[in-house]
DNA sequence: TTGTGTTTTATTGCCTCC
DNA sequence: GGAGGCAATAAAACACAA
């Protein structure tokens, strides 16, 4: 499109009605921005006036939008919002598909009376805003996850803490015993008060989760030496059976939530070599490989790139954090941190 | 009316793909 | 090298409260 006559949609008076603008050799405004479109590389862009400094109502009668002295006097100006009718023929074809073939370009700009790069424009527009939409909703998903695990985890500490004043009086109650009774008659009290500390090891140990991923070695380690730790905190009597290892829920509890987490952000962070975010579910519908919206559980056979970064973060996270697991704001703290960054 | 925040339309520069 | 995509950004249009 050379500078001249641009035919453009007249807003408020329907898909149909065109108007003419006089466009002169369009210099492009310096930096984004500016009214109209210019030629960019060969492209077609509008060139539209500046300063006739008469405004004409978005919405205006079709009577009024008919007269060519209107045009002439008030049309050449800034850049003019889509027609509901426009915008809405654009949002349906989105909706079959979010990326515009050329023919499909060309057909729709037809249809609409636009100029064919408005019309991509608008789907590259459209794309963005799409996007930024499906970042909130994962956003939302995650911190779901997060906050429902996070109830999870207090209740397990709870427990957790409960337990071990159980276990803890028991051996003081043994010890006790021992001290005052000494000789045989202890030592089968004791015996019988053991299996009630086996029976509280047993079932903590059912509840918790073994790690199902197979660990880096690293974290392998890290998790033994905390595990030693914990052991060492609570070795005060019967030769450390009695360890309930918080730790170690919490271990189990990050896989959890680095299983949540992933599952929650697959389908928005860009995975493999291909950083386009339809592989990642980008698009409001699935038309074959690489394009739309993928379902939230379609995710497995992409979740190679898309789950990295979240299975590492929770995983670190929960691995550094286990033995800070009294200072509950404070990891709330981070992991909003972490989810911001 | 005016100031301010949000949305929409469009440009620019860079990148990738063919 | 051209075409097309995206991120960042500008600026007009719009919404809304004071």
């Amino acid at each position: 499109m050379e500078s001249g006559r641009l035919i453009f949609n007249a807003p408020g008076s329907g898909a149909g009605q065109m108007l003419f603008l006089d466009c002169g050799a369009a210099g492009g405004p310096g930096g984004g921005g500016g009214g109209g479109l210019f030629h960019r590389g060969g492209r077609p862009m509008l060139g539209l006036e500046e300063g006739r400094g008469v405004k004409r109502p978005f919405f205006t009668s079709p009577d009024e939008l008919l007269e060519e002295e209107y045009y002439d006097e008030q049309l050449p100006e800034k850049k003019r919002r889509l027609t509901p009718e426009q915008v809405h023929l654009l949002e349906r074809s989105f909706e079959e598909e979010n990326k515009l073939e050329p023919e499909r370009k060309t057909e729709l700009a037809r249809k609409l009376g636009l100029q064919p790069r408005q019309v991509a424009v608008w789907f590259q527009n459209r794309r963005a805003r799409w996007k930024t939409k499906q970042l909130e909703r994962d956003f939302d998903r995650l911190k779901a996850s997060f906050d429902a695990l996070r109830a999870d985890h207090d209740v397990i500490l709870q427990d957790n803490h409960r337990l071990r004043s159980q276990v803890v009086s028991l051996t003081e109650k043994l010890q006790e015993k021992e001290a005052t009774e000494g000789g045989a008659s202890a030592a089968t009290d004791a015996a019988a008060a053991l299996p009630a500390v086996d029976d509280v090891k047993a079932s903590l140990a059912d509840d918790v989760e073994e790690p199902t991923e197979p660990a880096a070695e690293e974290e392998e380690a890290a998790f033994e030496v905390q595990q030693v730790k914990s052991e060492d905190r609570l070795s005060t009597g019967s030769g450390g059976s009695a360890v309930v290892d918080t730790d170690a829920l919490l271990y189990g509890a990050g896989c959890r939530f680095a299983a949540a987490v992933d599952s929650s952000v697959e389908s928005y962070f860009p995975g493999g070599e291909d950083h386009h975010y339809h592989d990642c579910g980008m698009g409001p519908v699935n038309h074959g490989a690489g394009g739309g919206i993928q379902s939230d559980d379609d995710g497995a056979g992409s979740d190679e790139g898309c789950s990295y970064y979240a299975e590492e973060e929770a995983a670190a996270f929960f691995a550094g954090h286990t033995h800070h697991h009294a200072d509950d704001d404070e990891d709330a703290g981070q992991i909003s941190w972490w989810m911001w960054n």
